[in-house]
DNA sequence: AACACATATGTTAATATTCGCATATATCTT
DNA sequence: AAGATATATGCGAATATTAACATATGTGTT
């Protein structure tokens, strides 16, 4: 993966949100996304997708839900890039994760 | 900055160029960057604008010339992000990198 | 003041990205 | 097998980004 393909995956809000999301509690599925972004569901999906596509999420099924967390094979940097961004940002992101937070305690969607 | 705007500004191949180089020999003047990228004048030009508008890069003409670097105010993990992305993606910019450290040494256009 | 060189920007066309809605697929339940 | 829930995707419209060319501005030189 280019740097260039990396950091056109962080360049829309959706898709940033949602990895710094992934990258603060390890791995979320696509309701909770929904609810904590509030917004649509295909929405959520596609955007997902490119993530997957690019090699910077993993999907993985479990029964009626998706779970994506960051690729394990990420490079190190990239996955820095992340969580720095995280740390350094919560103000961006903060009203998510309040959001995800006890969704996950109830683990369903 | 926010970070959405930040990453925005890595998502272009022209700018993430722009900005590894920067990085990484410190300040070029627009006529390094189209030697370098080989890519005509008003393009380089309009880029390295975005990223000045952005808080990104800091401009300081000197005679006929106008030379770039890393805005001194540029939070600690955005310029962390760009020198971790050199590091770790040298391929992407060698091409350039190697145009540009004659150019430096001739310090003149 | 006229010219040359370096850089910036106005403007429209070309291109790429994102959205919105409909619909498809997958899994579980009854 | 029918229905309900969760997720994915096809597709055209809306929007945003980038490019291309012309031209403007700023600076030094003669």
């Amino acid at each position: 993966m280019t740097p260039l393909t990396f950091f056109k995956c962080l360049s829309d809000d959706t898709r940033l949100k949602s990895l710094l999301l992934i990258s603060a509690v390890e791995e979320v599925c696509v309701c909770d996304l929904m609810e904590a972004l509030e917004l649509d569901q295909p929405k959520i999906s596609r955007h997902l997708a490119e993530l997957r596509k690019c090699g910077i999420v993993q999907d993985e099924r479990r029964g009626k839900w998706v779970y994506y967390r960051i690729h394990p094979t990420l490079p190190e940097w990239a996955r820095e890039v992340l969580t720095s961004a995280a740390e350094h940002n919560t103000a961006y992101f903060k009203t998510a994760l309040k959001r995800i937070k006890p969704l996950l305690r109830a683990r369903c969607c």
